[in-house]
DNA sequence: ACCTGAACACCGTTCAAGT
DNA sequence: ACCTGAACACCGTTCAAGT
């Protein structure tokens, strides 16, 4: 058996899992942008057809990742805790999952309701709602808020970059520090101030956490108004 | 003179401001993957390189439109307010602006720091935190925390989709509610209640004011926390 | 100064074959 | 059933000219 270069086949069957796989390791090394049919086809030795096999379309293909993604969120047991304390555990696994690969976890923005896993996410964080009192209509908005508020909180981690490779990825945190050092401090006084903080993430964790806590907060904040007056603004 | 059909020249002079303008109208009808130089300089009646002359290349030109879109943001006057209030109608504005065009939104969420008025209305948000006696890690933190949310707001409304082109848009839309609503009850009850509002927004008004909501009681429960523990664990 | 024209190295995706 | 091969209609961007 012959393949594309003459050489012996050093190919792993073909599916979903191991064309998923490559593209999240292409966008790890060198970002989204860098998934392309074409590009996933050389790299498993095949031919720039062979993946409409397994996918529909490049959509689909993408659909495929966010899918991987989120059946990485480990779902906690359910048990006797206050709502928000499960939420606050399923948003924490959440940001896990995601912050395993950065570089894709924008596909899930757009994604969630489309995967089998994305579906079992939201029914939890739906239900956790329910549970603490909101109607229908508002457990849509708000999970949805707080699912997309996690996803945006991981794609836009000061220090997070198009392009991770390790030198190109530096050089443009020193040009975009550089940049915002050298707005005028009359100006951007707290742009300034805050410009190191901007760019690079001292501590990952406190900063996962703290946007863990601002979305739960957020929702106690509108829930406490539910039941202070029944004549609601919202 | 001679345009490239050879017919009488109704060309407008090129220019930044009207090439961005014609990217924002071609996304708002067809969404932003349909934005492309080529497609650009074809209405515009030139050559595919003559926008290059006043970008210099595709990314400053979506800058360009995160631009336009920011600049849109018309900042209150500061008054003797508390900082939560202004910062809501900080919060408000920068809502009313991206919702003008909300297929070319998604643009903002990494152009902040990269045009002027984002500059200027993050430097605003920035000092109200400041005010309301956040350090300065947690400033940008949070103002990215908030901007984020609130892009991500705008670019996940219910009943947004890819291209708005108004037939394709509910056919979408039809199939969506229908693969949410043919779900097991059983297994997702909530997805199952909520598939109305997952798929469309029947007041647009209420969903932005419960979003802008969230993210200042998210911002106040933080706070909170500062005040009462000094040794808080963020 | 501003735009053109041709070319290069890519894309996603179709169709008809091959084995 | 699964993959190939050639082709189509696109991309962004380069370079060297034109006026």
């Amino acid at each position: 058996m012959k393949t594309l270069n003459g050489q012996a086949d050093c190919r792993i069957p073909l599916n979903r899992d191991v064309i998923v796989s490559r593209a999240i390791a292409i966008a790890d090394t060198e970002g989204v942008g860098a998934i392309t049919i074409r590009r996933l086809a050389q790299e498993l030795n095949v031919t720039a057809m062979a993946p409409y096999r397994h996918f529909l379309d490049k959509e689909d293909l993408l659909n495929g990742i966010a899918e991987k993604l989120l059946a990485n969120v480990n779902l906690p047991e359910t048990a006797p805790r206050t709502w928000d304390q499960d939420l606050a555990l399923v948003f924490d696994q959440l940001v896990a999952a995601l912050r395993q690969h950065p570089s894709v976890a924008e596909l899930v923005l757009t994604r969630v309701l489309l995967t089998v896993s994305g579906l079992t996410l939201a029914e939890r964080v739906f239900q956790l709602l329910t549970d603490a009192g909101f109607e229908i209509e508002r457990v849509g908005q708000i999970g949805g808020y707080a699912l997309n508020s996690l996803v945006a909180l991981v794609t836009t981690r000061p220090g997070t970059v198009a392009n991770p490779n390790p030198e190109i990825r530096d050089a443009i945190l020193r040009k975009k520090r550089a940049s915002l050092t050298s707005l005028s401090p009359r100006e951007y006084p707290n742009i300034v101030a805050a410009a190191d903080t901007l760019v690079s993430c001292t501590d990952d964790d406190a900063y996962y956490a703290l946007g863990v806590k601002l979305v739960i907060e957020g929702i106690k904040g509108v829930r406490s108004d539910l039941s202070d007056q029944t004549d609601s603004i919202l």
